[in-house]
RNA sequence: GCGUCGGUACUCAAGUGGUCAACGAGGGCAGACUGUAAAUCUGCUGACUUCGGUCUUCGGAAGUUCGAAUCUUCCCCGGCGCA
């Protein structure tokens, strides 16, 4: 029984962009798609009602925090994720290997997902694989990685096969391989060797998610067969237990900004047998779009891509062109509760002076809740009042911006039409 | 009326002779945010500036002093107590 089926429905001539459908065992997607950010069980501020009537087709949850609080054998025994936080539709979960880099070498620096590699005091000097000194809460070794808990300081010790585990149990459609994110301030050697780790773990996640969809599935055919002999037991085994449908792989490529490790990447990663393929790693913005297009020349074309981490809408455009099926980012979440709007001309914050007075909404062509029943002077109180609710109106504006965005790039590739239709949007949104 | 405590920038509030254009908090103004340590963080917030400084400020006025937000005198305003 296949975890999940890919169908491209149609390309972009002379180009690695396609349209498609993804089918899980919670529903199809289409793609390119945009995959809301909910790290702990939930989308900030909003409830999967309402993510439901703005269009969200499928989140993204987190490993490591799940793992932390409530703790993923909690959440296997409450049922899966999915009942958990009451989403039936698709769910994702990324490995943890995105805290080996935000708690570990980006700990208490301006390194993010995107950084300038330009400043050259952002660049790290030769230095061995993990003892340096410098305070972190993730330090890696070649097995695992050590991660001390930023809500308790408790110490915890992540392995591929651990996160795979987690995986399990909090019972996501798509999960992730457990991998080591660099920064694009690396040095070439240390990338390598980086590169060589999170290589060996995808192998060790791989095997690790194999045994465990054997044992599933060899579960699943005993509880079936015990199903015509006792029925209220197996209703039982099925509350308790978090996926019994069977739950796809994503393995992840890295390599820093250079070529050579990239397509070295792609091609040993593209060459295991994943559902799915997560390109990974912080970018310079410079060189997102060369990164992207090496990876997925090579990567098998048949099986679905996943941009990890990034989503303005400049970098969908992008990475649409360049062959990504989905992306998944917290820009629109987090900067919704920070006040920063999409619209059509760009963003805007409502914070400033002139939005005070401005009885029109946030921006007259949006269709979502938020734009049909509020002004930018009510949202501007809000949030000058910090109420709450201004939170979640300003993230159901940016969700909906962003996933409608990227549901008409979609329509714009089936209808033969992808070039106009960014060459239209980026020339309006960045005047 | 007497006594007493107080009056500091938009607000609250430190400071009680030089290191004070004046701590801190709030507010205000702007900026940042890309697999969420994030309802967070950063900068600015007397005026002018060639960014080195220059000028005007701590209820008002007059003094003491080389030097005052800080000490003295008087005045104005407020709280409290006693008449």
């Amino acid at each position: 029984m296949k975890a999940i089926d890919f169908k491209i429905e149609k390309k972009i001539p002379n180009f690695l962009g396609r349209a498609g459908i993804l089918s899980t065992p919670h529903g199809d997607i289409g793609t390119p798609s945009f995959v809301v950010v909910g790290t702990k069980g939930t989308v900030k501020s909003l409830t999967t009602e309402q993510l439901k009537e703005l269009g969200t087709p499928i989140v993204l949850a987190n490993t490591y925090h799940l793992y932390l609080q409530p703790g993923d054998e909690l959440i296997k025994e409450a049922g899966g994720l999915h009942k958990f936080m009451n989403w039936d539709g698709p769910i994702m979960t990324d490995s943890g290997g995105f805290q080996v880099f935000s708690l570990g070498v980006a700990y208490g620096k301006e390194i993010s997902k995107v950084v300038s590699v330009t400043d050259p005091s952002l660049l790290i000097p030769e230095r061995s694989t993990a003892e340096d000194g410098i305070p972190r809460l993730a330090t890696i070794g070649n097995d695992g990685v050590s991660f001390r808990s930023h809500i308790d300081g408790s110490l915890h010790y992540i392995t591929p096969e651990k996160s795979i585990e987690i995986q399990h149990n909090l019972g996501a459609d798509i999960i992730f391989a457990f991998d080591e994110c660099t920064s694009p301030t690396e040095n070439e050697r240390y990338q390598d060797e980086a590169l060589s780790r999170t290589h060996a773990w995808a192998k060790r996640s791989l095997i690790e998610h194999k045994k465990r969809e054997k044992e599933k599935a060899s579960q699943n055919y005993s509880n079936s067969s015990r199903f015509t002999l006792k029925g209220s037991d197996t209703d039982k085994n099925l509350n308790n237990s978090a996926a019994l449908f069977p739950q796809a792989l994503f393995g992840i490529v890295q390599g820093g900004r250079s070529e050579e490790l990239r397509r070295k990447s792609a091609k040993i990663i593209g060459e295991m047998d994943f559902d799915g393929y997560g390109i990974g790693g912080s970018f310079a913005k410079e060189d997102m779009s060369t990164a992207v297009k090496w990876v997925n020349e090579i990567l098998p074309e048949e099986k679905p891509r996943h941009l990890l981490g990034i989503g303005e809408p400049e970098d969908l455009f992008m990475g649409v062109e360049n062959g990504v099926d989905f992306f998944d980012c917290v820009a629109p979440t987090r900067i919704a509760r920070n006040g920063s709007l999409f619209t059509k001309n760009g963003k805007i914050n409502i914070l400033n002076t002139k939005f005070i007075k401005d009885f029109n909404n946030i921006d007259n062509r949006c269709e979502c809740y938020t734009c049909k029943n509020y002004t930018k002077a009510y949202l501007s109180h809000l949030f000058r009042a910090k109420e709450m609710l201004g939170a979640t109106l300003a993230s159901i504006h940016n969700v909906y911006f962003i996933t409608n965005l990227v549901k008409q790039i979609r329509q714009s590739i089936l209808d033969n039409k992808f070039f106009e239709f960014k060459e239209e949007f980026l020339e309006e949104y960045e005047k």
